[in-house]
RNA sequence: GGCGCAGUAGCCAAGUGGUAAGGCGUGGGUCUGCAACACCCUGAUUCACCGGUUCAAAUCCGGUCUGCGCCU
């Protein structure tokens, strides 16, 4: 492999990435870019489980805490940034150490898939949008998918409104069907020199964790947090409000859920979506298991094991 | 000991004569500009057990067992 050296630590949500990434880190002369879709927001940092400071441990960090809950974040945002970062860390004679939970993102990142065909005018989203709400709309929308681009049709399901708009409005600003667009994106290999690690661990000991960490959270103060960002006007439907924690409690607030209900909410969820991370690691190529009830609990082993990798590989 | 009620998948549960809804949990999966999103798939040859009635029973009848409540 060629290219620029990258490090890559993902896993599920509760599975001991952060304190694992600073050992990493300091071992292998890394600075870490954040990638995780909720950590970028200001004001969010009890539900998105945030670094602090003095956890940090001198070690620089990258797209955390550049954003207001009000703004939008999205994969394309996310790649521009990182990849902004990564240059910068570069420029340091550091590796870049990709830290976090949104596989999506990281895809984004390591094979640098092309986004920018987009004018970025979303009237005609709107538009499809507010057709989905309508009676027939999401079937007419299928129809509509069928004739313009019948391959996406194929992949993606009737219900699947968001992934069908998506399609259509890829076709109608480029002209192209993303069915395309995709298969070429890929075939692209990755212009780094990576190790890309996926920290996993027992399931049943991940859920204990989650449990116990939701309830940590509403100790320190979560619903304070939601309160605060509701009270700030941060709408329901923003990007933001979308994160496991916030939506929930903020549904409590608006009398929707009781608090015990909402708590239960959030820690289901949260293991749905642990599993749903799992799911998505698995499809990566080239990804290294350390599964901490193999490998060891320890992050001292964990993070020798992962240094030995990376040294293999001649990243380091 | 007597009377009453209940017994359906891991859990909750609908179904009271016509060939086992649904929810939750669990597991698996899709994903290329909202991704902590959105979406899909996933269990009972069987209704506590035994026998009977009937063309047909989870559903009706009898008995047994278990649980709960009341009575003595």
């Amino acid at each position: 492999m060629t290219g620029k050296p990258l490090i890559i630590l993902a896993g599920p949500t509760a599975v001991g990435k952060t304190a694992l990434s600073i050992r990493l880190a300091k071992a292998a002369g890394a600075e870490i870019i954040s990638a995780d879709s909720m950590q970028v927001y200001r004001h969010m940092d009890i539900g998105s489980a945030k670094i602090t400071k003095e956890e940090m441990e001198g070690v620089p960090h990258y797209l955390l805490d550049i954003l207001e809950p009000e703004e939008e974040f999205n994969v394309v945002r996310f790649q521009k940034m990182a990849k902004e970062a990564a240059d910068r860390i570069w420029a340091k004679g550091k590796i870049p150490l990709v830290a976090g939970g949104t596989g999506f993102y990281i895809q984004a990142l390591l094979y640098d898939i092309d986004f920018t065909e987009n004018d970025g005018d979303e009237s005609y989203r709107k538009k499809l949008e507010q057709k989905a709400g309508s009676e027939k709309g999401a079937f007419e929308l299928y129809e509509m998918l069928k004739t313009a681009d019948p391959e996406s049709a194929r992949e993606i399901h009737p219900h699947n409104i968001k992934r069908i708009i998506r399609a259509l409005e890829y076709y109608h600003q480029t002209g192209k069907r993303i069915s395309e667009h995709n298969e070429v994106q890929r075939q692209k290999e990755s212009p780094y020199n990576y190790a890309y690690f996926v920290l996993t661990d027992e399931r049943s000991r991940l859920y204990e964790r989650i449990d116990r960490r939701v309830d940590v959270m509403m100790e320190r103060g979560l619903l304070d947090e939601v309160r605060y960002l509701k009270k700030r006007g941060v709408r329901r439907d923003s990007t933001a409000m979308q994160g496991l924690g916030y939506k929930e409690l903020y549904a409590y607030l608006d009398g929707e859920y009781t608090l015990d209900e909402a708590v239960r909410i959030i820690k289901r969820d949260t293991r749905h979506f642990a599993k749903r991370q799992i799911t998505w690691f698995k499809r990566e190529k080239d990804v290294i298991w350390a599964d901490r009830s193999v490998i060891g609990q320890d992050e001292d082993t964990l993070a020798e094991y992962m240094l030995k990798c990376i040294r293999g590989k001649g990243i380091i």
